[in-house]
RNA sequence: GCCGGUGUGGCGGAAUUGGCAGACGCACAUGACUCAAAAUCAUGCGGGUAACACCGUGCCGGUUCGAGUCCGGCCACCGGCACCA
């Protein structure tokens, strides 16, 4: 009689024996075919791991295994992005140093991590706060400002009132803080900003050529906006003063009735003598620069806006005289803070026009019939043709846009422009665990580089890590560390104070794993030649427009420096799934319905949580948790362990299962691949079910379902194979093969439709 | 408002190119084993009927011998962006 499976001792066995063979470790044989699968690496907070990570990790590593088996070099590594605030919060209330709390956290991270039975190569393992690991980053700092992409800049940044810390555009949410909900105000400082804007175009044309799931490329192409269109000069009246605009419909310009600008737009300073109404347009600015961009996205709907007196401009495509007013649905950080208002048209136009008042010219009829402007602005511009704009009427839409835009640049009006809504990268953090920024300045020489050879800049130990309220990271408290002397002229200089976002380890890690013990740089040319780019990248939907943007954008200006092989990071990009509460909500402590990881490892066992969690649905989808569902699991892991009771000497599959085993091989492969891993096991379920209907399983038909279940469940299956005298290892075995002649069943569907195809089938024949 | 996604039993979810809807699992019911329970095993399990018939994939219509799948028009929910000219 076969023991009781116990997955207590079993796991435990087989991660010694994994640990102690150096299983998974990734061989430097670079002749062999290579599968790169990459995982984002986690933040190691203090809760330790969530029932969530598991899900791609699992996924990845079921694919990792397979590849192995298949005969693939497989590079699935591991490390940590520990740099964060949590971290810097926890160490500040419990007056701990954060490269403390790191440490713990990273060794309890990693305990869960290999008690699920992960074949990562841990050789590898990375940490963002090793300084031997953020030389490098600070390394890539200094290629960027050398390349002129890292400047510093004087500009409203969005500020957490709570983190004390400037955010990027893409941390603010809503209007508040990302992280912890605190509202987000505008405050002037001197920031660090990397001109992610110069990589704008090849950051959407390249998506063209990887394979990234459509939701992410359509995001990543929304979030930088991109738009073409025109730029037009109209001509303050009086004056010898152009005022410059941003359009995408410059086939709309004979319909422009008023101008607007941004309560920000310089030209208002300039002419604050001449304008009549002065008082009540600075109260409008007043009132507009108070207003947080919470309260301004709040307040969306609702337009507001006040006319610059005494001033009128002129269209330059015919010469009418229009007035020219303030308004904060005009922003100063897009386009040229100013537009031809053309309300018959646009949407927000036509509602400003109609709370003022102000005339509405029509200049596009639709095509199938009249239009009413006076109901709602006409904006199809598929439907349109133009009327009442002179040399365009009776054009098309799309064909009045470049007539006009000829027109534009012929007479020197204008000229045709692009325009990203996507913004430079706010790089600089006011806050103490981060990478230190390898610049220093001097009242002489300006920003100057530290030199490569004084690499890494460590951070220096600091008495407290509070952020102070005057918004200066903690470092400048550090007198001694800020005084240097300059790189360039000997002088007196001082160190920049402000550190890297979290973001900034993690846009070049995945070329690390490649060399991670590299010294001379931060990782081999035949390493990053053989390894790039990654061929599988799993990751949360969540860094779509931040971790994987930034990353690509790194990445592809290290390309231009020569530094890496291939144009994109990633060749393959999927999402999973979140992992909700038994009712069907988030997970979080104050609804009580967290599930810890450890808890059921311990009562079932690893294999059954990493079997569970790939059974638990379509793994793009979230999922809620159920115990029912993990014990469903469990109990199918127990049907294949007591298989062993039922098996017979056979190495071969016997004649009325030789079909099935072949489809079940083909669609485990393939479902493996594509992310159908609730199928995969549902498949091998089905499989076991007709054994034991059979009461009998060949020991060849056993071995091909312990090496396809293997990648799912590792302990177990290498438990199984040793028991049934299996050769070696089920880890280094071979992968096993289908006849995809031998899937094809023999039907009397065939005999009923006479061999005919389904079109020449008809329906009476079916019948017969 | 714009973009993307999803609607199938009591529940999670399956259904290559249109071809037996509900695979697989959970829950439930009945039976076997047990003094009993749990566990395990067996059987059943969309609605409807004594059994058929018949009705069933969010709603309305269309194409087709045949529609969960394709086309047109709606509805609901989820996610993202949100005054980007």
């Amino acid at each position: 009689m076969a023991e009781m499976y116990n997955h207590h001792t079993v796991e435990k066995k087989w991660q010694k024996i994994w640990e102690e063979e150096k299983a998974f470790k990734v061989s430097e044989d670079y002749s062999k075919p290579k599968f790169y699968a990459l995982v984002e690496f986690p933040y190691p907070s203090g809760q330790g791991l969530h029932v969530g990570h598991p899900r791609p990790y699992t996924a990845l590593d079921i694919v990792s295994r397979k590849r192995r088996m298949q005969g693939y070099n497989v590079l699935f590594p591991m490390g940590w992005d520990a740099f964060g605030l949590p971290t810097e919060n926890y160490a500040i209330k419990n007056h701990i140093h954060p490269k403390i709390v790191t440490k713990n956290n990273v060794a309890r991270f990693k305990g869960q991590l290999q008690s699920l039975g992960y074949s990562f190569d841990w050789d590898r393992e990375i940490n963002t706060t090793d300084p031997d690991y953020y030389k490098w980053t600070q390394w890539i700092f200094l290629k960027l400002f050398n390349a002129g992409l890292a400047y510093k800049k004087e500009m409203p940044i969005n500020w957490c009132t709570s983190c004390k810390v400037g955010l990027a555009n893409e941390e603010v949410v809503n209007g508040v803080c990302e992280r912890c909900g605190a509202p987000v105000v505008r405050k002037v400082k001197s920031e660090w900003m990397l001109k992610i804007t110069e990589y704008a175009d090849k950051l959407i044309k390249d998506l063209d050529d990887v394979d990234y799931i459509e939701k992410v490329k359509v995001s990543q192409k929304n979030w930088i906006g991109r738009s073409e269109g025109a730029e037009v000069d109209f001509i303050l009246k009086d004056k010898d003063e152009k005022l410059r605009v941003y359009t995408t419909r410059p086939d709309t310009l004979f319909g422009a009735t008023y101008m607007v600008i941004s309560p920000e737009h310089p030209l208002i300073d300039k002419y604050k003598d001449e304008i009549t109404n002065w008082e009540e347009i600075q109260k409008y600015r007043e009132m507009a620069a108070r207003k947080s961009d919470f309260e301004r996205t709040e307040l969306a709907k609702d337009k507001t806006g006040v006319v610059l007196g005494g001033m009128s401009a002129i269209n330059p495509v015919n010469g009418k005289e229009i007035p020219v007013w303030i308004s904060d649905y005009v922003l100063m950080s897009y386009g040229t803070g100013a537009i031809m208002a053309v309300p018959a048209h646009d949407t927000r136009d036509w509602e400003f026009a109609k709370k003022f008042d102000l005339p509405m010219i029509q200049v596009v009829e639709g095509k199938e019939g009249p239009v009413d402007i006076n109901e709602a602005a006409f904006t199809d511009v598929a439907t349109g043709k133009m009327i009442n704009s002179e040399f365009l009427d009776g054009l098309e839409v799309t064909e009045a846009k470049e007539k006009m835009k000829d027109f534009l640049e012929e007479k020197g009006i204008g000229n045709r422009k692009v325009n990203y809504k996507l913004r430079d990268w706010v790089f600089s953090r006011q806050r103490y665990w981060g990478e230190p920024i390898p610049i220093v300045h001097c009242e002489k020489c300006g920003y100057v580089p530290l030199d490569e050879s004084e690499l890494p800049l460590l951070l220096p130990e600091v008495d407290s890590y509070m952020p102070t309220d005057n918004g200066e990271s903690p470092l400048a408290a550090m007198t001694d560390w800020v005084n240097t002397t300059c790189p360039c002229c000997g002088g007196p200089a001082k160190r920049e104070t402000d550190t890297m976002p979290q973001w900034a380890g993690s846009s070049w890690y995945f070329l690390r794993y490649t060399d991670p013990h590299n010294t001379e740089a931060l990782a081999s040319k035949e390493a990053l030649k053989y390894w790039l780019p990654v061929d599988w990248y799993n990751g949360g939907m969540e860094h779509t427009t931040l971790h994987l943007l930034y990353s690509r954008f790194w990445h592809k200006f290290l390309y231009d420096q020569g530094i890496v092989p291939t144009k994109e990071p990633y060749q393959r990009r999927t999402s999973h799934g979140m992992i909700l509460g038994e009712n069907g909500e988030k997970m979080s402590k104050s609804r009580g319905n967290v599930v810890n990881p450890d808890d059921i490892v311990q009562a079932y066992g690893a294999d059954t949580l990493r079997t569970y969690e790939m059974f638990i649905g379509a793994f793009d989808l979230s999922a809620s948790w159920s115990e029912d569902g993990v014990k469903g699991c469990r109990r199918f892991l127990e049907r294949v362990w007591k298989l062993q009771t039922i098996m017979t000497d056979e190495e071969g599959y016997s004649a009325d299962m030789e079909t099935k085993m072949h489809q079940t091989i083909k669609k485990v492969s393939q479902d493996f691949e594509s992310l159908k891993y609730n199928t995969a096991i549902a498949a091998m379920m089905a499989l076991i079910n007709d054994f034991y209907k059979k009461n009998a399983v060949t020991k060849g038909e056993y071995k091909t379902l312990i090496t396809l279940l293997n990648p799912v469940a590792p302990h177990i299956t290498e438990e199984l194979w040793q028991i049934i005298g299996g050769e070696g290892r089920v880890y280094e075995t071979t992968w096993p093969e289908y006849d995809e002649a031998k899937t094809v069943e023999s039907t009397v569907e065939i005999a009923r439709c006479s061999g005919q195809r389904k079109d020449t089938c008809n329906f009476e024949d079916r019948q017969g």
